[in-house]
Formats: structure tokens, sequence, C-alpha cells
DNA sequence: TATAAAGTAGACAGAGTTGTCTTGTTTTTT
DNA sequence: AAAAAACAAGACAACTCTGTCTACTTTATA
């Protein structure tokens, strides 16, 4: 039943999210959400199929949560504020939408899976393109330097809030973004 | 002997940082480096121990490239070329000293390594404050709100050509930056 | 040269991994 | 109500992992 793959799916996020998707194995899922071994593998042929359901599953949430985020920012300052603003809270454990911040699930997931053609890469490197995307679409004038700039920085603060535990980068890119723009 | 624990640090580098920490078990380590199990259990008390003394190595080498990178920039602007088009040549494999780019070894670490108190999470944030550090050394003009910007940027430039293989970010921040220093 | 230290090779224990298979129960559908 | 599908619980195989231990060999030191 749908059910149970989406018991299993959400189960799989928050543990894979949390602590990484080599330290965690099938049967701490199993435990933790209560199915069945047999019941896994006929909704999954492997781990790496579950894997990838559960990537699917976060870059439906974030994306989601991304689009209500940006909704009705009128100029490309205030996709910059918006955007900005939203990750210093996802940071500061503020976005229940995304859950404690452990930094970026497809960054991780790219630095513990290192084939670059695997289909886990490749699905992040997929979902940075989309997310790009989204933020492209809600610029209200086409700007490719600053979209870029934007993406940069993005990753950056991303990665800055997560090893050096800084949460203020999000912030400190709205400035550099803002008084670059004028 | 010195010599086997040089090359047990240096064959664990080189296959963790191409791999990923937890895809490379002991066992290879041993086979590849071809010294015997009881050695490297002389040498180190675990492989965690071995891990540590490994991202201490990586830090050396880095810190040292990095260096030699902004060795006599005489201008912030210089300092800002230099260090991303030192940051360009890594990721499309011409730096030696750094080996074949499979993004930041401390970033990867960090995201396989969930716990944040963890002695190997602690040392991937020291690592980056002091490479912080050396970039302000290296600036001829105080500026702390600059210094925030490259460092954001450079975290960026890295997850970005490792993630989504966008070798150009690097000189994209050369483009910011610069721009936003008139 | 004799003694001590360091290294090799690999078996082994104990725990963990994914994935299969069996047996019995619950739930759904006809 | 009967038949079919889904699920639970867990044993099991085959493998990998870290770390210890033993027996033997090489290298360095006194």
């Amino acid at each position: 039943m749908n059910k149970k793959r989406k018991l299993l799916i959400d189960t799989s996020l928050s543990l894979f999210y949390s602590n990484g998707i080599n330290s965690i194995g099938i049967n701490e899922i199993l435990k933790i959400s209560g199915v069945a071994k047999q019941t896994l593998y006929s909704h999954f042929e492997s781990k790496e199929s579950l894997i990838l359901a559960t990537l699917e599953q976060r870059h439906m949430n974030f994306i989601e949560w991304l689009e209500i985020k940006l909704q009705g920012a009128d100029s490309n300052e205030k996709v910059i504020i918006r955007l900005f603003t939203a990750l210093e809270s996802w940071f500061t454990n503020s976005e229940p939408m995304l859950g404690d911040f452990r930094g970026c699930f497809f960054i991780n997931s790219s630095a513990e899976f290192s084939n670059k053609s695997s289909d886990i890469s490749l699905f992040c490197k997929r979902h940075k393109h989309k997310v790009r995307e989204i933020i492209r679409l809600h610029m209200t004038k086409e700007n490719p330097f600053l979209l870029d700039a934007i993406c940069i920085m993005k990753e950056g603060a991303i990665t800055s809030a997560y090893v050096t535990g800084d949460y203020s980068s999000a912030m400190k890119c709205v400035q550099i973004l803002t008084r670059y723009e004028c």
C-alpha cells in the first residue's frame, strides 16, 4: 500500500538527513518505522532505490518550501531578501517543513557518494539546477549575472552555516548582494 | 617508524578524499599501502585516530598551497583574483598539491560525520577558521565585510563546482567581488 | 654478533551490512 | 464468507567492517 511506502520514505528522510545515508542501515529504518523487511523490499528493490525515493521526497519538500518563501516578491531585491531570510530561518531550526538543519541533504549526499555518474549524484546535480530555475522565474528582471551570484552565495551560506556554525552567513549575503545591486 | 606512519597517512588521504571516509575500510588502506595491520594499530589506536591524522595532513597541504597562491598579492583585489584563480585551477585538476578535485575534504567529512561535537567535525570547523585567518592576513587593507564575502563565496564556488560541476563558479566570484569593491 | 624493536601475513572474533526466505497473521477484495 | 493480497516477525546466508592475536621475519641498535 502507498501508506507503508510513504512511511518508509518519511522515516528514511528523517534518519538519512540527520545522520548521513551511509550511517543508517535498513534495519534501523525498519525498527523505527515499525515496517517489516519484506514490505520494504516489496516497495523498493534495493537500498539505493529507497535512497532515490528519499531524495525525490526531499526535493519536493524543498521546492514547495522555496515557492512559498519566494511567492509575491515583486523585485529582484525582494527575492534576495526573502530567499536568504528563509535560509537563516532554516539554519536556526525555524522551518518545520525542512526539519532540524544539518546542511543541504543534496550536498551531503554528493559528498557521501563519490561516483559522479551514479543516479544519486546526478539527482543532486539536477536538484540544484531546478532550484536555480525557480529562483530565476521569481526574478522580476532578467539578470543572469545576479542569478549566478545568488546561487553561489546560497551554496556558500548553507555550507558556512553547517561546517562553521555561522548562522549569520545568510544575512551577510543579503548585504553583499543588495549593496551590489545599486 | 615514521616512514610507515607517513605512508599510511598518505594512502588514507588519497583514498578517503577520492571515495569518502565511510566508503574506505582499513583493509583497503592496508592492501594498497602494503603495510600490515599490526603496524597500523601500533601507530594509530583506531580508525578515527587515523582519520584525524589524515585531516591534519590535508590541512597542512592546503594551508601550504594557499600561502603559495596568495604570496605577494599587493592589494585586496589581487588577493581575490589569486584566490579564485587558484580555486579554478584546483577544480580543473591542475593543482598537484591538492590532487584530483572531489570537493573540499573538510566539507565532505562534515557531511559524513553528523555529530557536531565529534573531533572530526570540530577539526573541519577549525580548518575553515584558519583558512579565513590566512586570507585576512594577506589582505592589504582591513575589511571584515569583504573578508566575509570572500569566505562565503569560496565555499559557494567549491560546492557549486563539486555538486553541479560548474567549474566557472570561481571566475564568477571574481567578477562579483571585484565589481563590488569599486 | 646478540638483543630488541619493528614489520609481515593472516587467522579470528564479534558486530554490522543488505537482501532472501519462511511462517503465520491481518487486511482487502471479490 | 471465501480468496487474494499485503504485512509482521524474524531466521538466515553471504558479505564487510574494525580491532586483536599469533607466529614468523626483517631491521635497527647496543
